[in-house]
DNA sequence: CGGTGTTTTGACGTCGGTCAATATGTGTGG
DNA sequence: CCACACATATTGACCGACGTCAAAACACCG
């Protein structure tokens, strides 16, 4: 992870989809004097479990991978992050150590603001810390939601789901395919199963026209047919 | 679900465990005259999934099951709420519809705090806000760490898990058995398995003297043998 | 072109879900 | 207090889903 080119927070485009949009301009402006730009390069680690952190990072490029290592040595990927989303936050605001990893899944632009200036804005600015809480309203929803889909639905169904995730909120490129590219360990990692059970699943689902597949990259063939089995049909 | 006895909540003592003691003496003035007390039989419901919440509830006493329904027709139970915390903080955060159920696991009594006290109270008391922050990025840790825990360990390790979690979270009666009851059923909601599966891991464990039964009460009689299970050794 | 790391396929065993039958409560009204 | 109905708990038998180990096919890179 290196520093990188300078911009202004004020006229960062990403901004709008997260929880900075709600600062006003003298506290966006000390953020942007105290933030640093970096780059990460794919499979380079923003911070590891157990870290502490001193401030969040707010995604400007690329993804990142936000998973946990459990007892059997196996990573569960809990979260994707994406352009616009602030990693970290939680870690600051309940003022522990870092409880996920955070991987780059391709080359990543990210800036690192220092947590005095969120935590400060959050105790003096309602609406910002409003906004933070609208955040994190939404990603308890999800994570709940997950623990639901763990819990209840087969591998089949996850994997599924996973896919209609990935088109969902990462697009396609202009052949088709998912514009996010995962190894197939990872798409084990985010459903949650064995490298070779996910793998075979993709087969069948290739055979069934499902979907289509060219290297590592996936595409969709048969949204519908994804979305029945998702749901258990 | 009815009305039951009257009390300040400037005098409550659950208020001490949850985000409201951030609130102002006025804050907790309004609070207090807007509320209804509340008193809920075991077996009856707070509110339902996809219900539209008009305000919170603070449990004062007795246990609340927060769970959701999933396609193939169980319940998975993603939270027991216990005295002072509050449930439905999320929905009217997020001012979404209910994404969970809650229903009472024993008789309780609960605070119904109408969601205007609380939203302006939010957008005025960055206090407050910062509280609420908190207690939300608790939990969002924890339902991180149930995702991880349901995908990667196997059914016996969950339920060793859940019996040392009842112990530690709502502890045990005089003779050893944890003293929250929960069904065979709801004991395999939290764990997402088949009642089936969980009834044979308990006479497993009471077989190997890890755990101690008495009708439907659970006495651990091991806790060091089921920690090292849940860890997976 | 060999070497390293992914992807794919095969074979096998076990974990855990389902259905069905039986026991054990638990509450209700008589 | 009993008898009946009904819910919950327990056990057995069966089988499909999934994890694991091992080997082969394929890609990528110097």
């Amino acid at each position: 992870m290196k520093d990188g080119i300078e911009t202004r927070c004020e006229s960062c485009i990403v901004r709008q989809f997260n929880s900075l949009r709600a600062m006003s301009k003298e506290e966006l402006k000390k953020v942007s004097d105290s933030k640093i730009t970096k780059t990460v390069k794919k499979g380079e680690s923003i911070f590891e479990e157990g870290d502490k952190l001193s401030g969040v990072y707010c995604v400007r490029g690329g993804v990142s991978k936000l998973s946990k290592l459990s007892a059997n040595g196996k990573d569960q990927i809990v979260k994707l992050a994406t352009k616009g989303e602030v990693i970290g936050q939680r870690s600051v605001i309940a003022e522990e150590h870092a409880n996920l990893s955070a991987t780059a899944v391709n080359d990543m632009e990210v800036c690192f603001i220092p947590k005095e200036s969120i935590v400060n804005t959050l105790n003096t600015n309602p609406n910002f810390a409003v906004e933070v809480l609208r955040h994190m309203a939404h990603d308890l929803k999800e994570a709940d939601d997950v623990i639901v889909n763990m819990s209840q639905k087969t591998v089949k169904q996850r994997v599924a789901e996973a896919f209609l995730y990935l088109k969902n909120n990462f697009g396609e490129d202009k052949d088709g395919f998912l514009a996010l590219i995962l190894s197939r360990e990872d798409i084990a990692n985010v459903v949650g199963t064995a490298t070779e059970s996910c793998i075979r699943i993709i087969s069948e689902f290739k055979k069934k026209k499902y979907i289509k597949t060219s290297g590592k990259k996936i595409g969709i063939a048969d949204e519908r047919g994804l979305q029945d089995l998702a749901e258990g049909f």
